[in-house]
DNA sequence: CGCCAGGGCCTCA
DNA sequence: TGAGGCCATGGC
């Protein structure tokens, strides 16, 4: 089995980059910069999932910005942003880009949440909660995953383009594989817990801008032992 | 200046 | 199903 490779990655990420303690959520980040029990109100739950929606394809610090926009105009709210125009959302999430498509998305999600309350959805396993969540438009396997991972703290691992191209160089799966797959590869290897699930990802996602880059820095990357696509 | 970023939808085979 | 085009801003 591979669960021992899985689990030696695990190991030396955490140790080199020490926990990453994701979602970060706004109003924990100058209080608590180490915080990783996961959202607990609604609003913060709600900030995740805004945040999910608003890092598609596009860099946190970009998001960052919108979020911080969205607090000030006190958007983070179901009601409010149901009642917004698309094109005035669309202005205050500009520095995220495609902005005029997560405008959309997320008043998209906020009815769906007016349809489907927060507490219901807290009582859903992980597979019904992820074909609802897929059913909203503008919602894909990663951001669902993410939303049930880091906003409902439920355990299934969150595949990205980071994850891929780790793994893939590394030589545990195929460049070009599939979502599906390289998710039932690691959930059938890493023992199912969300707390393990949420922190992996976010330190692959930690390692993929630091070595695992598009031009990978392989002399010094702390996984480059056994890295198959090691560049010398 | 070009490249890239914590994707997803639509269209067309 | 899967490849290709499209959406868009800001950091480096």
């Amino acid at each position: 089995m591979k669960t021992k490779i899985f689990e030696q990655i695990y190991k030396i990420l955490l140790n080199n980059y020490q926990l990453q303690g994701w979602w970060p959520v706004t109003e924990y980040r100058s209080l608590h910069p180490q915080y990783s029990g996961g959202p607990t109100t609604d609003k913060q739950i709600l900030e995740v999932i805004f945040g999910a929606i608003l890092t598609q394809n596009t860099s946190w610090k970009n998001v960052e910005k919108a979020i911080v926009e969205l607090n000030k105009h006190a958007l983070i709210d179901i009601n409010k942003i149901i009642a917004i125009g698309p094109p005035a959302l669309a202005a205050i999430i500009r520095s995220s880009g495609y902005h005029n498509q997560k405008s959309k998305t997320l008043k998209e999600v906020c009815r769906f949440l007016k349809e489907h309350s927060l507490s219901e959805l807290k009582e859903k396993d992980v597979s019904q909660l992820r074909v609802l969540l897929l059913s909203v438009k503008g919602i894909g396997q990663e951001t669902a995953d993410s939303i049930i991972l880091y906003a409902f703290n439920k355990p299934i691992f969150v595949i990205d383009a980071y994850t891929k191209r780790i793994f893939s160089r590394f030589g545990l799966c195929k460049h070009d594989v599939s979502y599906d797959e390289l998710q039932k590869m690691l959930m059938d290897n890493v023992f199912e817990d969300e707390k393990l699930f949420n922190e992996y990802h976010a330190l692959l996602v930690e390692h993929a801008k630091q070595y695992c880059r598009t031009k990978p820095l392989c002399q010094e990357c702390i996984l480059n032992k056994g890295c198959q696509k090691k560049i010398k």
